[in-house]
DNA sequence: CATCGGCCTGACCATCCGGTCAGAAAAAGA
DNA sequence: TCTTTTTCTGACCGGATGGTCAGGCCGATG
């Protein structure tokens, strides 16, 4: 009797140890990606033993799917909380900054999908094409609408939404690089939380 | 007599296939990583054989590394060419374009960087705190002196160029996401240049 | 056309890695 | 306490992978 994955944790060790598996493995995966990761470092991150994992879980493979899609519910819920009956501007803005705020409370989730869809999104793309896809069309026409009221400027739902996701998932996925550049003196998110603030406040200002 | 890599090839032969290994080994890095990348895929795609790779390179790490520093100087050529005597809107809009189709044409090195970026860039710190970020530093203080002179919005330079980055770049790294979602029938690129058009042409504007 | 040096290969090696298994240890239950 | 079930482990396996090496090939040069 090995699968547990079937269901769910009972026992309190379960509950505990597999806790503590998926921990170590957002930690291990996100910044080594899927290949780049050993079941011997998710294992010692987790302070358990290589088999000890593998009766928690039936492979690598399960141990990164399990992470994965467990973690698209909750990444995609400020775009999820995009409300039609909300005042555009605001409805937008909100979603930024919850945006960004995920990036810098969850970097290691922002890394790990975009090592993910960097390689090809080979464990996802289903998901990608449907879930999400549906998802981003609604909202897209939500958008859309708004615009035909001349509530908002003219300009593409679609590639609106994705620059909010390059300009905030940036910051996680990029963190080295904007470290290396700002110095550790300065606050990125911070600085970006302003600088968002403006830039998507010009952009979307209806025309005259 | 190993190492090819100190003096430049002079050979047809080595010119040859140096380039056939580069060329594969961008194709195998760009999607799937270093780790997840082997010796076999790179010979295999360049037609050479296992060890004849290895006659050519060291070993696996010198690919890679001649790779991404033979791309370095590549990539950053739009950000050198801002002009500080040029007109502020021209130069920062010009960037943009190049940058973006740099994404369209190079697409493969602008993952190869990001898989690097992603993992904490452990082959390029120097380079990122060095080479980069005394490029970007300049650049910086040339668009902070365009704001002082009240010919650009007042806007974070440091963010403005991150920014930029983060879009142009998203739509090579996450090719497949956008694809996803906006489907096979939409040229994701020049959707991209009239948003981006857009965007940081209401961004730029000087206040009022 | 001979020969010499650059070019290439098959066979091999050591290590790493995902995964298995028989059974020990520990917890839960009676 | 004794039994049963769950949890855990050391030892091991097979395949992949980065890298080596002795020697064969082959094309340029005299």
């Amino acid at each position: 009797m090995d699968d547990i994955g079937a269901n769910r944790p009972k026992t309190r060790i379960q509950r505990r140890n597999t806790e503590a598996i998926l921990e170590a493995a957002l930690e291990v995966f996100s910044s080594n990606g899927f290949r780049g990761s050993t079941l011997d470092q998710i294992a010692r991150a987790a302070g358990l033993s290589k088999p000890n994992l593998l009766y928690y879980f039936p492979s690598k493979e399960a141990i990164h799917s399990e992470l994965l899609n467990g973690l698209l519910d909750v990444w995609l819920d400020p775009l999820r909380a995009i409300d039609p009956a909300g005042e555009p501007r605001d409805e937008i803005m909100t979603y930024v900054r919850r945006k960004l705020e995920m990036s810098r409370e969850m970097p290691r989730e922002s890394r790990l999908f975009a090592n993910e869809v960097l390689q090809g999104a080979p464990r996802i793309t289903d998901v990608l094409s449907g879930g999400l896809k549906s998802l981003v069309d609604e909202k897209a026409a939500v958008i859309r609408d708004w615009i035909e009221a001349g509530r908002l400027a003219r300009i593409d739902p679609y590639h609106l939404i994705f620059s909010i996701w390059a300009m905030t998932q940036h910051y996680a996925d990029f963190e080295v690089q904007v470290r290396a550049i700002l110095g550790p003196e300065h606050d990125a998110f911070a600085e970006a939380e302003v600088f968002l603030d403006r830039l998507f406040d010009r952009l979307l200002s209806p025309d005259p």
